[in-house]
DNA sequence: ATTATACATCAAAAAAAGTTGATATATTGT
DNA sequence: ACAATATATCAACTTTTTTTGATGTATAAT
């Protein structure tokens, strides 16, 4: 994982292209948007967010496919509707702690 | 600054777009390759980043300016030279502990 | 004063990401 | 079995970012 450590100060290739992924799902608006909801109401459906951020509703799962891939949220499935929550400990990872109540859960 | 503390719950339009300018500049192993580098070696000038790096001169200067835009580095200029480094309460501010040593400064 | 070095900026081209509307799949209700 | 709902995915298009090479500006060295 962090293969930095391991090997700082030699110069060579790390595994920046992960964190690469992270923070470009990071870089979007909307999808600091759903972050926000996401930690604000704990867990919401599709349907939920479209009407709370007011997107379309594919539009919406083009980006929670990317918070999904990056690992910042976990889909569970409950008959027709996929509900999404944060996925705590990944965003505890990568996000400073003073970021707190906005996309850094709470408690 | 965090708007959204003060307005949490209520609906609004928060300054999600700030964040979003952050986490773009981190999102590029380039410039996550320079933040390591400075992180590492404290303050280098573009000479020495171009060669550390393997960039061109004027793309290096192009990530430079995007995450000194972003707040992340400083530069500091002494003659011909212009030497950059982090901006480390800035970057605590955003990034987890957890990356301490890539691209969170240590100590 | 001229030449060389360090760096920023610019404009054009290329590549990547985001948007849109349509379609596909699965599940639920009748 | 059929209709309706929730959601994912796809392909064409638009927008944003990145790259590249050239040019400009300032400082330093001769």
């Amino acid at each position: 994982m962090k293969t930095v450590e391991s090997k700082a100060g030699t110069e060579g290739d790390f595994s920046f292209d992960v964190y690469e992924k992270k923070f470009k799902a990071l870089a979007d608006e909307l999808r600091l948007k759903i972050m926000y909801e996401l930690n604000q109401k704990g867990q919401l459906c599709v349907c939920d967010l479209t009407e709370l951020v007011g997107l379309p509703q594919s539009k919406l799962s083009y980006h929670l496919k990317i918070l999904h891939d990056a690992g910042f949220i976990q889909r569970e499935k409950k008959g027709t509707w996929n509900y999404y929550q944060l996925n705590d400990p990944e965003v505890k990872a990568i996000l400073s702690p003073e970021l707190c109540c906005i996309f850094y859960p709470g408690q």
